[in-house]
DNA sequence: ACCGTAACCTACCATTGCGTAAGTTACGCT
DNA sequence: AGCGTAACTTACGCAATGGTAGGTTACGGT
């Protein structure tokens, strides 16, 4: 017979691993690590707190699992965005990339906001964010010194297009009656692209 | 007498609290609301529980206080850079005061950069940043009436100014060897100012 | 029908950390 | 000098919560 609920609650490993990260998913993104408790995860499940443990060794346990999780697909589908096209066209894929997964995913992005546990290091998501950001710096670094700028300079530009992709996806997911993933997409990639098309060789304030 | 110490820790009430602001602001930015603990505070400041409580209530009231400081400041830095000048001068300048309280406010910023108690709404900080960008994007629906370009779209350009000076904010602070305050300030403006210059009437990814 | 094992539960500790009650010490004014 | 008050302490209560020990129930192959 095959691993199917016969009417009591019992599931198989398996599918009791695959339940408890959901959950955990949704209560951390609801609370937080540190205020949420191993207790109430096991009561959504209708479970009680050993088989947690049993599972993922403790809270951290569970926690590391779902942000990993998360990371690992929000990575594999930025970078598949980034994989072809022009530079232009890149910039525009992985925006909109971005966008459509805080949209699709919003727990584990509200998951991946939030601090982590025993905090010191930041939460998860700037970790991933300065990540990415200096992955675009590397390229800029090089591209800048070709075209005549200060190679200098490429680090700020990359966090500042990191920075304005991630509020802005922010603010649009919590927004109610938010414009279209597209719409978006293009009016950031346009500020961005523009911007950089035209940027000075040596900027300086007015003064 | 003056209120000065004689060689015990005693301090009067006004001393004291000012000193427990202090410390909670440390210690705040270092562990966040919820991992701080009121033995802790209470501890580098020599002192017990009680006072703490006597003062502020409790943990959450300390934190108010720190919290309502911060926030007091920052705005009024950056009202006081927006308060005059042309459309581009307040650009740089709001950034110039933005970047300046970070590097000069080390503690607070990352006060207001981590989660609120009793967590639910958002960090301080996010909250600060919806504001600006709340209000900025008043400004560019009205421009952006007048100049012939989609109202609609005013939020998200606001939006992503702000996201890009907080997060290069976020990320100048807590690079070693960071460029002077004006480079950063300047690139950034640069970057915004000719983006919204040379806007497209109607953005629309490549495809 | 039986039995081994995987899934699960009921208590338990132990710790932490907020908050308070009640008493104690030093300061400074008269 | 002495006294009132402000500053401070010790010692607790107690609720949450992470984690564990040990026993119990149902599943499914033989």
């Amino acid at each position: 017979m095959l691993k199917k609920k016969k009417k009591t609650g019992r599931l198989t490993a398996a599918a009791r691993r695959a339940q408890l990260i959901e959950i955990g998913r949704e209560v951390f993104a609801e609370r937080g690590f540190g205020a949420t408790s191993v207790e109430e995860i096991a009561a959504r499940a209708n479970v009680s707190k050993p088989i947690l443990y049993d599972h993922f060794g403790g809270k951290e346990g569970l926690y590391a699992v779902v942000v990993d999780r998360e990371l690992e697909y929000i990575l594999k589908v930025i970078v598949e965005a980034v994989t072809s096209g022009s530079p232009r066209a890149r910039l525009e894929q992985a925006t909109l990339a971005y966008l459509t997964y805080v949209r699709e995913r919003p727990l584990g992005f509200a998951v991946l906001l939030r601090d982590a546990p025993q905090n010191q290091r930041r939460g998860e998501m700037p970790a991933l964010m300065y990540e990415l950001a200096d992955r675009i710096g590397d390229v800029f670094t090089e591209q800048f010194g070709e075209a005549g700028y200060d190679p200098k300079s490429a680090p700020i530009y990359a966090h500042s297009l990191v920075g304005m992709v991630a509020f802005v996806g922010q603010w649009w997911t919590e927004s109610r009656n938010p414009p279209p993933v597209e719409t978006v997409a293009s009016h950031i990639a346009a500020l961005a692209w523009r911007g950089l098309r035209h940027l000075p060789r040596q900027p300086a304030l007015l003064k």
